[in-house]
DNA sequence: CTAGGACATCAGAAGCTGGC
DNA sequence: GCCAGCTTCTGATGTCCTAG
């Protein structure tokens, strides 16, 4: 690409709707005023009557301005703690918006970036429970115990891949009246509506995957509610003033009336080290006798982590077939801490009754 | 000295909860 | 109905180590 492509590019007007949406968005820098739908509308007609009976005025630009500020601020008026945000947003816009031409680029974001972005991101399922749960139930119906690992893994992928479909559905749709809208304008040439489209479907990607570790999260602690249900186990009260670092799912009560906590989750990562500070005797403190962790990627269980919660009688459920399970249990040191996923129900049982 | 494996850490929007 | 606060997870990035 030739230098003077490159300028060219950066100074097309047009790269600032995907900014634009960015910064609508980011909730730590600015305020995220993007996700109000209604906001976005009364702003963006309110921009566009000013156009229209000011043109060719020198006025129009300031005009609008003003009553971008006067709409945020009013917004936000209430709240004191977003103060801050709101400044740096209107001052960052403020900066970026000089001319008409660019105030219709921010008009064209709000309107048609993203109130039908929040729309698609509203469409996707945020839990895959309808994808499921009626095939998980088959399975353990037919094969039992042995299907457990199967069913939590089956709950993953299955719900994964529903979802992702469910996604490209929406931005199909969403793309396609977008490149229409655009196409209308003939003001907007191709590569104006390349950096539009990119951009927009750039923006989709990152709200999609950050929904995506919500729903992930969601559904394992669904399957596990599922499969203590399936078994007629009874979920018993977590204990209280219990502030354990790390999400207990579920509780269950033993024969001597301990407790054990059920942990769902798809990775462990870092969030090992806030277990850690929660010692053992407090574990006993709050009459709980173990915590089951049922992990279903498990590559990242190193033997530090294993070693270390399992000292305080934390115990992890690995899918059967997996390498760090074989690894773990022909360990003298870890094999205490590890169990394969078909034996959950089963030690449960042996501790409620 | 480099490539690549193994983990750890970071970043950050979504979404839930509980208070008002 | 709104808001603040918190937790969720993943993909990207960073760091360290080892084999060749």
């Amino acid at each position: 690409m030739q230098s003077s492509e490159i300028l060219q590019q950066i100074e097309n007007r047009w790269h600032n709707a995907y900014w634009f949406s960015r910064m609508l968005i980011n909730k730590d820098k600015y305020v995220a005023l993007g996700k109000e739908n209604k906001l976005l509308s009364t702003i963006a007609s309110s921009l566009r009557i000013i156009a229209k009976t000011n043109r060719n005025s020198s006025d129009t630009i300031i005009l609008q301005k003003q009553t971008l500020r006067n709409l945020i601020e009013d917004r936000y008026k209430k709240t004191l703690s977003t103060k801050i945000r709101v400044e740096t947003l209107l001052r960052e816009l403020d900066e970026m918006i000089l001319t008409v031409e660019d105030m219709d680029v921010f008009i064209l974001t709000c309107e048609n970036i993203m109130v039908p972005l929040n729309d698609a991101i509203k469409n996707i399922p945020s839990d895959d429970k309808e994808f499921t749960e009626n095939i998980a139930k088959s399975y353990l119906d037919v094969q039992g115990e042995k299907g457990l690992a199967t069913v939590i893994n089956l709950w993953d992928d299955l719900g994964v891949k529903g979802c992702l479909t469910a996604e490209r559905t929406e931005i199909t749709r969403a793309f396609t009246a977008l490149r229409i809208l655009l196409n209308k304008d003939l003001t907007v040439s191709d590569e104006d509506r390349d950096i539009v489209l990119s951009g927009f479907t750039q923006e989709f990607e990152r709200r999609a995957g950050q929904k995506r570790k919500q729903r992930a999260g969601g559904s394992l602690e669904d399957v596990t509610d599922f499969i203590l249900d399936y078994y007629n186990i009874k979920c018993a009260e977590a204990p209280v003033h219990f502030q354990a670092d790390i999400e207990v799912d579920n509780w269950v009560k033993t024969k001597d009336s301990w407790l054990i906590g059920i942990s769902c989750k798809r990775t462990l990562r870092e969030r090992w080290k806030q277990v850690s500070s929660a010692e053992s005797s407090i574990l006993s403190k709050f009459k709980i006798k173990y915590i089951f962790h049922v992990v279903t990627y498990d590559e990242d269980l190193s033997d530090e982590k294993l070693t270390l919660l399992g000292g305080h009688r934390h115990i992890f459920y690995l899918p059967d077939n997996s390498r760090r399970l074989e690894y773990a249990l022909n360990h003298i040191g870890l094999k205490d801490y590890v169990r394969p996923i078909s034996e959950f129900i089963n030690d449960i049982r042996k501790e409620i009754k």
